[in-house]
DNA sequence: ATAATATATGAACAAATAATCATATGTGCA
DNA sequence: TGCACATATGATTATTTGTTCATATATTAT
C-alpha cells in the first residue's frame, strides 16, 4: 500500500529513482523515526524545557518548580508526568513531597546540542 | 507581575526558598528557553524527522522526498519551509528542481543524541 | 479520626498545527 | 508564445495538545 501512495504522490516522476531507493535502504524503520519525533516533541514545549533546565542544578519538588516558573501546581504535575513517561525525569518520594531529578545524561546532551544551534 | 503569579501558584509554601532562588539565578533568560523549545518542536514531527533523516545521505529534490516518504508534494513543501525557516535545511535551485540538504552538523548531532536515548 | 498540605488525575476548553485542496509562481521546452 | 512540469503558498479543516478547574489520593500532625 505504501507503493500506491508513492505513486499518487508524485505523478510526473521528476524522481531520481536510484537515489530514492538508495536513501530508502538506509532509512531506519518508521517506528523508530516515529519514536524519535515523539521524544523531541517532549522537548518542544517551553514549560517542559524550563522544568528540565531547572533540574539541571538539583532535584526539586513539584511546588518548588511551580513557584520557580510562576505556573500552577497542576500544570507542573501534568508536564512532569509527560517527562516521566518519556524517561526524562525520575521521581523520589519523601513524605508529602515528591522530588524530581533528571533521569540521565542524555537530557543534558540533547539540550546542549539544541543550545549550540540557536546560539548562532 | 511574575511575582504575583508565583505567589498565586503555591499558596502553602512547601517551597525551599533558598533552593528556588539559587536555581532561578542560574536559569537562562526566558527568551532563550522559548527559542530552544521552538527548535525542538521542529524535530517533534515524524514527517520532518523523516525528511531530515533522508537528507542525511544526500541532497534530494522535493519530488524525491515526496515519493520517498509516500506523502504529497504539498505536504513536503510545507514542512521544508518550516525546516528552512529554522535553518535546519538549505535549498539549491537547479532548473525546475529545488534540491534540499542539511544546513549544518547540529542536525546530525541532535538527532544522534535523540537516537541514543530511545535505544535503551 | 480529622484537618491540612502536597501531589495527581480526569474532563473541558482554547490554541496550535499538519494535512488537504485549490491555486499561484517559476522554469524549460516545443 | 503556449504548454508541461516542479515547487510554493493561502485557506480550511481535523487533530493534537497545554492549561484550567474540580476533585481524588496520599501523608503528616494534632
Amino acid at each position: 500500500m505504501s507503493e500506491q501512495r508513492q505513486a499518487e504522490s508524485c505523478e510526473y516522476l521528476c524522481v531520481h529513482q536510484d537515489t530514492v531507493e538508495k536513501v530508502l535502504d538506509q532509512m531506519p524503520p518508521d517506528e523508530m523515526l516515529y519514536d524519535l519525533a515523539e521524544l523531541f516533541k517532549v522537548f518542544g514545549d517551553s514549560t517542559r524545557i524550563k522544568i528540565l533546565y531547572a533540574l539541571f542544578e538539583e532535584e526539586l519538588c513539584v511546588c518548588d518548580i511551580a513557584q520557580l516558573l510562576g505556573i500552577t501546581q497542576t500544570a507542573v504535575s501534568h508536564q512532569l508526568r509527560v517527562l516521566k513517561t518519556n524517561k526524562l525525569v525520575k521521581a523520589r518520594k519523601d513524605g508529602k513531597n515528591v522530588f524530581y531529578s533528571l533521569a540521565d545524561a542524555h537530557v543534558y546532551k540533547i539540550i546542549g546540542q539544541g543550545m549550540e544551534h540557536i546560539e548562532e
